[in-house]
DNA sequence: TAATAGTTCGTTCGCTGACCGAACTAACTA
DNA sequence: TAGTTAGTTCGGTCAGCGAACGAACTATTA
């Protein structure tokens, strides 16, 4: 078989298909005049798609002057998705389909073993997720588990996660594949979030994001030119460690990290302490603040200043479009004000800021995005260099209603 | 005319001359196996290439068993390429061919009227270079203008260039053009810098890199995944304003940013003052840190602290696999050696520091390696996606001895 | 020294597969 | 019925391939 004219049809599958996908129901004249190719390979190509089950007729126009035309669209149930977001305390398995329907969704604690026994976990959650949407289980194409740490693509292992238990010391994606039959790929669950907010979220059109997780810890995930920013050895977005909030030279900044000992829920608290004189959960700060109470305020003004430093940092190296702010702490309404308020008496020029849409299912959206996109690549694209991700408009996806 | 045939033989094009400028004098043979194309394939496009003159028979093998084969080079003067570093107070024009020899560079101080007295300069310039070198003009195809600024795509301006007058006021880009009489591109001199140690510098080979230039001011180029992160503004690198070193939030940061307040010359020779005092220039603290003076020690040691907490913000947001230093005060071994004692010390994971090799030829060697590669996509790709940079091997260039 | 075996280079030939333009039929509205 | 749009059929172009083959070389052997 030739190579490279191997490549160029799957160019014209692509682009055809990019087009089905953007433009829901679609005929075929109005894909030929899309993507400029001609009427009869639109035919052709469509024939071949139908055939291998990834499209079908679903209607046709009326209405308007000319011949009524035959409408197309993705077969949803051609392949499903399985997303997972990975914590330290919850699990959640998501099945979607190819027009990013959720049909199931289970969550469970985290097994507390940690290590393979959280692979079994997530094996049987998503057996049980598939049994629940009453899909085929073989049907079932790709995996993408969001984790709170940084997967080596090498070696499959997860560095940095303290969260969660001997991920460190085994080949963590090769086991996923084993224990679920199919394909796997572990991410970053910043990086799904600042994905997911870019698709379906606050960042949608933008190339270039910023999302900060704000909570127990500080994480951020960045997108630049319209692609994950994941760093030499994955460990970009290790934002706890910038160097300011606490003085970055005192050897316990090296543990924990300057900003991170400041800003995240540790910081809140120890500084609460110091101003009232006794102890107060994050929620609790939050309440009181809100009621009225100075020392509560002071400390969510100082949280504030410091974030916005933290975003002033990340502006300053990267220019993103918009900082997206999330996490339990993050994404509150009184602190991404108080961010807004006293941004720009720290930072020249204005950066967006904007809470969190999706909240804490962008991780599982962001999974999703890279699944899809990735189906689309693999089983269209095999050969021909990555490329953008295409995806669903938001308009268009269910997906946001039925995960809110 | 086809379209996505058209698009596959231009894929055969750019992959047979990618191979052919990796690999210097190549056989078809050779090529074959490298591109996985035919040797009939490779027969024909390689007829192509020297019909329209950009590659010729340059020798044959010999030596080994069977049949000795021609072996192919790029014809150097099938085009040139006019490199332009506009600094504030000097221009730098060089012209180079296809294999990245410099043929000619002419120096001159920056015209101080600033706007298009400086189009003019450049285009003068040019045509000195060209005639010095023996180059026939109508064979320029592509400049590329480093400027101290931010560059604007859509309008064609430089923001952020306070050192050349009125650049932000005219299409600068389309001036040049209608000036030169071809293609012109303007890109920020830092993210050329980077470019060019990536290329011929430090960097080689890697695909996530910072670079810091400190002098006057201070400012930073960065790569992820291979390409130049420009920003949302094309503002990304504007490192003075990162929020510490003087207090973010003094108003007098917004102007002057609080990091380059502190880190860059007026911080140094102002810390110098307070100090000793009375007044030093930049070269005089060195001088004097170097015969052991305990003030400008200490200043040293003030800014070493400052940088590597810099260095530590790029790497905690971004995690390049190595920061190159540059700029008049970055560059300094003294400082280096310095920052990398001092780095460990605020950020937890080792951080790859070097100083720039280039030095303050990096922005030249950068516009060339983007006006090479873009001759590359126009010429051969025009309509394929923008692919990833392909220059000729650093051993293969002449260029990094010429400019010494 | 000459023949021959083995290797690699590069071409010729015939074929396939992707795609297009033009001409056509089909189906609809005004 | 005229005009418009949808989709098919037909014939042709072009990139690229595989196989076979001749060309050019080295190594080996008689």
């Amino acid at each position: 078989m030739t190579q490279a004219v191997r490549i160029s049809r799957q160019f014209s599958l692509r682009a055809v298909l990019e087009a089905i996908v953007q433009n829901a129901p679609i005929s075929r004249a109005s894909i030929a005049k899309q993507t400029g190719l001609s009427k009869q390979t639109i035919s052709e190509v469509m024939r071949q798609l139908e055939d291998e089950g990834w499209v079908s007729e679903t209607g046709r126009t009326s209405g308007h002057i000319g011949r009524t035309a035959v409408t197309y669209e993705i077969v949803p149930s051609a392949a499903y998705i399985v997303a997972v977001d990975l914590g330290g305390t919850k699990v959640r398995v998501a099945v979607c389909d190819l027009v990013c329907r959720v049909l199931s969704e289970v969550t469970e604690p985290t097994h507390a073993e940690g290590g393979r026994a959280v692979i079994e976990q997530i094996a049987r959650l998503t057996g049980e997720a598939a049994a629940q949407g009453g899909v085929d289980p073989t049907r079932l194409r790709i995996a993408v588990v969001g984790v709170p740490g940084a997967p080596q693509p090498d070696t499959g292992r997860v560095l940095l996660a303290p969260n969660i238990v001997g991920f460190d010391s085994f080949d963590v994606a090769a086991a996923l594949e084993q224990a679920l039959g199919f394909e796997a790929m572990l991410e970053n669950d910043v990086n799904l979030a600042v994905l997911g907010e870019s698709w379906l979220g606050v960042g949608q059109g933008l190339d270039n994001l910023a999302y900060i997780a704000l909570g127990t810890g500080v994480g951020s995930g960045l997108m630049v030119n319209g692609q994950l920013v994941r760093g030499a050895a994955n460990a970009a977005g290790e934002l706890g460690f910038l160097p300011f909030g606490a003085d970055p030279f005192e050897p316990e900044s090296l543990r924990a990290g300057a900003f991170e000992r400041q800003v995240a829920s540790y910081g809140m608290v120890t500084r609460y302490r110091a101003l009232a004189g006794f102890d107060a959960t994050v929620p609790a700060i939050f309440e009181r603040a809100n009621a009225g109470e100075p020392h509560a305020r002071a400390v969510l003004e100082d949280t504030a200043r410091l974030l916005a430093r933290g975003i002033g940092a990340i502006a300053a190296i990267t220019n993103p479009d918009k900082v997206i702010l999330g996490g339990s702490i993050g994404s509150r309404t009184e602190l991404v004000e108080r961010v807004k308020a006293v941004l720009p008496s720290c930072f020249p020029y204005p950066v967006a800021v904007e809470a969190s849409e999706l909240g804490n299912h962008a991780a599982l959206v962001g999974a999703t995005a890279i699944g899809l996109s990735h189906l689309h690549n693999t089983v269209f694209g095999a050969g021909t260099p990555e490329s953008r991700i295409s995806l669903p408009p938001a308009n268009a996806v269910s997906m946001r209603e039925a995960l809110q």
